[in-house]
DNA sequence: GTCTATACCGCGATAGAC
DNA sequence: GTCTATCGCGGTATAGAC
């Protein structure tokens, strides 16, 4: 049992090092032949042979890195969740500052709505849903990097606005859920229901627009 | 083959018809068990051996029955799907004549949540969702008969409210995805990641009625 | 229709040479 | 560290008696 082998972060998922050297590139290729894997087939039914198969290398080897099925799975799934939502962390923190109140909302829920409905993030999301029961630690993760139920900067941002009396929002945390569900949330429940729909861009936008003014048009204030 | 083994609803879904009699109660034990496994494992880790222990009958018999384990998953959440939303069909013909728009739209909308939000609906919603890729056709008809997406009674009340005038609705059809967003979107999304957040009655209730007041502020007439 | 028993396969995980 | 070869188990599906 090497030293850290057994190590947890924060949302409880094996923290497994990447060694530098030659032995990195063979590790890289198996967790990308595991993500292919996993979001192709699910949890249960991919296979470790197709892993194998697909980064080149042996299943002995794919077992000396990470040990078992499980902690494969936790270890690639955190990680590329964690990789592909790090884009929406700077997210809330220009509102507050910006002039033109509804062009930065706009532009903050179409930068995020444009990260969440690409194809590769919808699977996974989907992945992550559909094995809740079984990792409920990625549950937790997904909430707090993809910022899919709470947003603490744009909860931050609103409560500042309304501070500031530029915005009436007696309830910011609500009030963000709000924004982001009739923003992003309605492409977004289309698409995970549709895995094949298109995004139209011209249609984003609309969308995107008529959400914001949804929310303009409640908690505006008169000024 | 007996006849009609292979026919297909509207869904791609086989139809398989429930024989009358004795074999009847261990049809209905076989699928009351499925739906326990296929809910609680997922489809690829769900077991047949499982199903048929749980429901006290052979596995032949399962086979007999169903065929395979595809058919009986299709059959069995296919089924279930339609029965449990077949409460919400319903839904938007009592708002057009309602004498309190806000009133009517609160019971709509917290009706519809307290379906939606039971803990066996949001699984079997994740189950789908998990799917997706290996089952479209569950996609498809969770769309329509669950209206996550479209909503056509409520699209049509809303387009005869703005023809009356009681509201301003230029697109009915993304008007009624925003209000069910903002209204059932909100908590649902919460407990899509976390299945074991319990319902507040009285939270759900303050959700419910500042997303029908968040709708209303952008399509409520002067009047 | 329903049962018991089993064919057959692929899975996750490991042993031991190098 | 990495390989080849294999173990043991549990999976879906079926055969044949009743």
């Amino acid at each position: 049992m090497a030293a850290g082998k057994d190590d947890l972060d924060a949302y409880g998922i094996p923290v497994v090092p990447a060694p530098a050297g030659a032995a990195s590139r063979k590790r890289r290729a198996i967790v990308d032949a595991a993500l292919t894997e996993f979001l192709a087939e699910g949890y249960s039914a991919a296979s470790m042979d197709a892993v194998t198969a697909r980064s080149g290398v042996s299943k002995a080897t794919v077992y000396k890195h990470f040990g078992s099925k499980e902690r494969l799975f936790l270890a690639v799934i955190g990680d590329v969740l964690r990789k592909t939502c790090a884009d929406l962390e700077p997210a809330g923190q220009a509102i507050a500052a910006a002039p033109d109140l509804r062009s930065a909302l706009v532009r903050l829920t179409t930068d995020r709505a444009r990260i969440l409905l690409r194809p590769d993030v919808m699977a996974l999301r989907r992945l992550v849903i559909g094995e809740i029961d079984r990792f409920p630690q990625l549950g937790r993760l997904w909430c707090r990097v993809g910022h899919d139920v709470d947003d603490g900067p744009l909860v931050e941002a609103l409560t500042a606005l309304d501070a500031r009396g530029d915005l009436a929002v007696p309830d910011p945390k609500l009030a963000a859920r709000q924004l982001v569900a009739a923003t992003v949330g309605v492409p977004q429940l289309v698409r995970t229901f549709s895995p094949e729909a298109e995004i139209d861009e011209a249609e984003l936008e609309r969308v995107i627009g008529s959400g914001v003014d949804l929310f303009l048009a409640r908690y505006a204030t008169g000024a």
